[in-house]
DNA sequence: CTATGATTCAAACGATCGTTTGACCCCCGA
DNA sequence: TCGGGGGTCAAACGATCGTTTGAATCATAG
C-alpha cells in the first residue's frame, strides 16, 4: 500500500474526505476508485460521503471546486501583475499560466493529486465534466488567448487557438507527470517541477513564436 | 445513443468485440466502459469476452497489441525511409513520428478510436499498463530520440529528453482530440486531422530547436 | 440537567460488475 | 449418418458498486 500523503487524521471528516477522493481520482480514475476505499483510507464511515456530499458525482464536483477557483484566481492574478508592466514578454505570460499550476502542486496540503485529477479530467470524455470545466475555467483561457494574440500580431487567430491548445496539452501531460522522465533520487520533487516548467515555458515561447 | 462505427455486422465475434471494446474505452475509459455494454453494443453474448479473451484484462491487452504493432512498424519504416537522406530535417523526423499515428486515426477500419484508448493509458496510472506499454512501445521512442539527439548536438541529453516528453504529450492530447478545438462543420475530419499533424510538426521543431 | 439538531455508525438495499456454468446449436470429418 | 468440437446462449454465481435507513452518539443551547 502506497502512502496516502493526503490524509490529515485531525481534519474534519469533510475535509479528509475531499483529501483522499483527490489523491484516489489522481491513482485510479474516477470510475476506478470506489467510495469505499476512499472512506477507508480518509477512515471515516462509507454513509459519511452521501451525508456530506449528496452522491458522488457531486463530491467530484467539489474535489474540482475546491482547487479550481483558487487557481484560476492565482493565474488571473500573475497575468495582471504581467501585463501592468508594458514590455512584458511572452515568457512571462506562459509562466503566468503555468507557475501557479506548479505551485499548487507542490503546496503542502497536496495539492499535488489535483493537477492529475484535472489531466484525467481531460481524458474522461465525459460530457458532464467537461461542461463543468468549461463554465469554470474557459474565462481563463480566454483572458489568457487575448494576451497572447496581442504579443503575436503577426499570428492568425486560429493559428494562436491551434497552437495554445498544444500548450495547454503538453502543460497538462507535463505537470501530471504522466511523461516517461523519472526525476532521479537526488532530484527534489520542487526542483524537479521547477525543471519541469522552465523546460515547458522555454519549449512553448519558441513553438508560439514559429512562423505561421 | 451516438453511433458506433466501430461496429462492422458482419466479422467475426472476436473481431466485433474487439473494435466495440475499442470505441467503448475510448469513450468512458477501462473501468468505465463494462463488458455488458461492449457485448450489448457488439451484438454478441456477454460470455464471448471470456471464451474469447479470458479476462476483461486480457480483453484489454489484446485492443492495444492488435493496433500498436502496426503503429510502430509504420513509424520505424518512415523513420527509416527518412534517415536514408543524408540531409533529413527535424520535421522530416517529426512527420515519421506523428503522420503513421495520424493515418492510423483515419483507417476505414476504425482506428481512430486507438489514439485515444491510447491517451488513456497514459493518463490511467495503472502501473501494469504502463509496463505493457513500454515493454511494446520503448524501443521506438529510444530508436527516435538517437535520430532527433544527432539532429540537435547541441542540446544535451537530458534537455533533449525533457523536449521529447513535452512533443509526446502534446501529440497524445492533440491525437486524441482532448483539446478545446472543435472542427467546423465545413471541414472533413480528415483535413482536420491533416491540420492538426501540420501545426503540431511546425510547433514541436520551433521548440525542439529553442536554445538551450 | 435535559432536549435538540448535527454527525457517525453498522447494516442492508437493489443494481451492476466480471466471471462461470451447462445446455444447446451448427458444421465438418470419419 | 453419426460423433464431436467450436461457438453461442440464457442463467446464475459471488463480489462490489452507490445509496439509504434507523438507531447510536456527539455537541451544544436552554
Amino acid at each position: 500500500m502506497r502512502t496516502m500523503s493526503n490524509m490529515q487524521p485531525n481534519f474534519s471528516t469533510r475535509e479528509r474526505i475531499l483529501g483522499v477522493a483527490e489523491t484516489l481520482f489522481a491513482r485510479h480514475g474516477f470510475a476506478g476508485a470506489s467510495l469505499r476505499q476512499v472512506t477507508a483510507a480518509a477512515k471515516v464511515n462509507l454513509a459519511a460521503v452521501n451525508y456530506h456530499f449528496g452522491c458522488k458525482e457531486s463530491l467530484i464536483e467539489e474535489v474540482f471546486r475546491r482547487r479550481l477557483d483558487e487557481l484560476n484566481r492565482h493565474r488571473l492574478a500573475a497575468l495582471a501583475a504581467v501585463i501592468t508592466n508594458p514590455q512584458h514578454t511572452l515568457e512571462q505570460v506562459l509562466e503566468a499560466f503555468v507557475r501557479p499550476a506548479l505551485e499548487q502542486s507542490m503546496d503542502s496540503s497536496g495539492g499535488a493529486a489535483f493537477v492529475r485529477v484535472l489531466a484525467r479530467a481531460y481524458a474522461e470524455h465525459d460530457e458532464r465534466l467537461r461542461k463543468f470545466l468549461s463554465d469554470n475555467y474557459g474565462h481563463v483561457l480566454r483572458e489568457f488567448a487575448a494576451v497572447f494574440s496581442a504579443l503575436l500580431p503577426h499570428l492568425a487567430k486560429d493559428e494562436l487557438y491551434w497552437r495554445l491548445d498544444i500548450v495547454s496539452g503538453a502543460l497538462t501531460y507535463a505537470m501530471a507527470d504522466f511523461g516517461v522522465i523519472k526525476r532521479k533520487n537526488n532530484v527534489s520533487e520542487q526542483s524537479h517541477r521547477e525543471q519541469s516548467a522552465q523546460h515547458l515555458v522555454r519549449f512553448a515561447a519558441a513553438g508560439l513564436r514559429a512562423e505561421g
